[in-house]
DNA sequence: AGCGCGACTACACAGGCGTGCAGTAGACTG
DNA sequence: CAGTCTACTGCACGCCTGTGTAGTCGCGCT
């Protein structure tokens, strides 16, 4: 469990360090609500009261993952990227476990309605829109696109208990998580439709965007599109 | 909540009906655990007891959600594609809302551990994979390719709140899904990636697969996959 | 009319939760 | 060496949960 990315500071070997970091693995493993102090203080080696003495509340303690969640983030990515990092492979090791888990621990807390952690899908939307705008994909929405980019790839951090039966592997594996990655790698290569296809269905989707549904044609012919979309993805 | 896929049997009036509309809704939206028994019986206009009456248990409930989930959506996929009411609007509008209520049941239940929720999912890959066959995409693993699509699409649904803050509009409104679906049709059009830079991480990905982690170079070599992914696709 | 049975309600129960709080041990300070 | 502060524990409280159960209502059958 290193976290050197700013190498670990001289408090992070306390007893606030081990139940911020059990408290990182158990609210990703289970959830926010599933996780209970009792839990995590047990986890940690500690009384459900130091918990409380610390962070005083459950909330407050989610707030503080939330916010080392980020930041360690923000620094590992600007380590990564700008200070040129990545053929570090040293860094990387030993590096990625913790990566790896605040990504799976925001994306959880995320989905238990955390500010920060969706503060933080917004900044990646982001992101990948100006990452996109480099790029000469003549999309008609590029905040859809960016978006859709970012929704699709943190939802698959949410189900590896199916990605590791569909797979055979357990992707929380180093062999699992580059098997998953493989496939993503071929999702965003081949194009599964054509930009004919994509213009009709963006022009059939434009047909039917303001109005409220009125149960009528147009909310028919807008749910046309949805299941048709669909079908074509992943049905 | 019209439910017309074998047209709503008689006994579908029911208040066992109304407890099991209320409890779809109400599991899709705040997770199993967190969806009361009570709260449903109040969705449901009824008392909690009666719940116990008719299913015995909150596993039960969720159970025979489970089930009336998947039958109703694998009808709803037979009229729809092999019967050809695809262009039927009324049919389309009338079953869409439902359609979409269920499968956001479905990927909330599987996240909280249903084994009938992850059959489908497991069904769904293997019709992904049956799809991507008839299509000329020569990927070097078609089941990570198509359990890639089917997670990625599956996790968009667990987070409507962060796409309607990305896009400005409520994706649960025909709009919002309207663009949000464009921008999975943006996604699944422009490849990100170029064949050449693919099988390059491929090659790179297949270097590191089989040994558990040593934390040595194979462990950090494969984690630089991750990280250079992760950022190429969503950073 | 009387009877039975399923639908339905109201209420009580045990368990687990987050929280509050009094109290102890040890280290540092004057 | 007394004082103080912080880390830390143990326990009890109130709340909410799923569950159990006794009892009422109303309809159909004989």
């Amino acid at each position: 469990m290193a976290s050197p990315v700013p190498e670990r500071s001289a408090d992070d070997l306390t007893a606030r360090a081990r139940i911020r970091d059990a408290a990182l693995r158990l609210f990703a493993e289970r959830g926010i609500a599933a996780a209970t102090i009792r839990d995590i203080a047990a986890a940690a080696g500690v009384s459900s009261g130091l918990v409380r003495h610390h962070f005083g509340s459950k909330e407050a303690l989610r707030d503080a993952c939330d916010t080392y969640a980020m930041e360690w983030l923000d620094r590992f990515r600007e380590q990564m990227f700008l200070e040129g990092r990545m053929a570090d492979q040293a860094f990387v090791g030993s590096t990625h476990p913790m990566a790896s888990l605040l990504q799976n621990y925001l994306v959880r807390s995320m989905l238990d309605g955390s500010a920060t952690a969706s503060d933080m899908f917004q900044r990646m939307v982001r992101v990948a829109e100006e990452w996109l705008s480099r790029l000469n994909v003549d999309s008609p929405d590029p905040r859809a696109w960016a978006a859709a980019l970012v929704g699709t790839q943190a939802g698959l951090f949410l189900m590896p208990d199916q990605m590791s039966e569909a797979l055979g592997v357990d992707v929380r594996s180093p062999a699992g998580q580059a098997r998953m990655f493989g496939g993503l790698v071929d999702l965003f290569t081949y194009p599964l439709l054509t930009s004919e296809q994509a213009a009709q269905l963006h022009t059939m989707l434009d047909r039917f965007p303001s109005p409220p549904p009125t149960s009528g044609a147009s909310g028919a012919a807008r749910s046309e599109e949805f299941t048709d979309d669909d079908r074509g993805d992943s049905y």
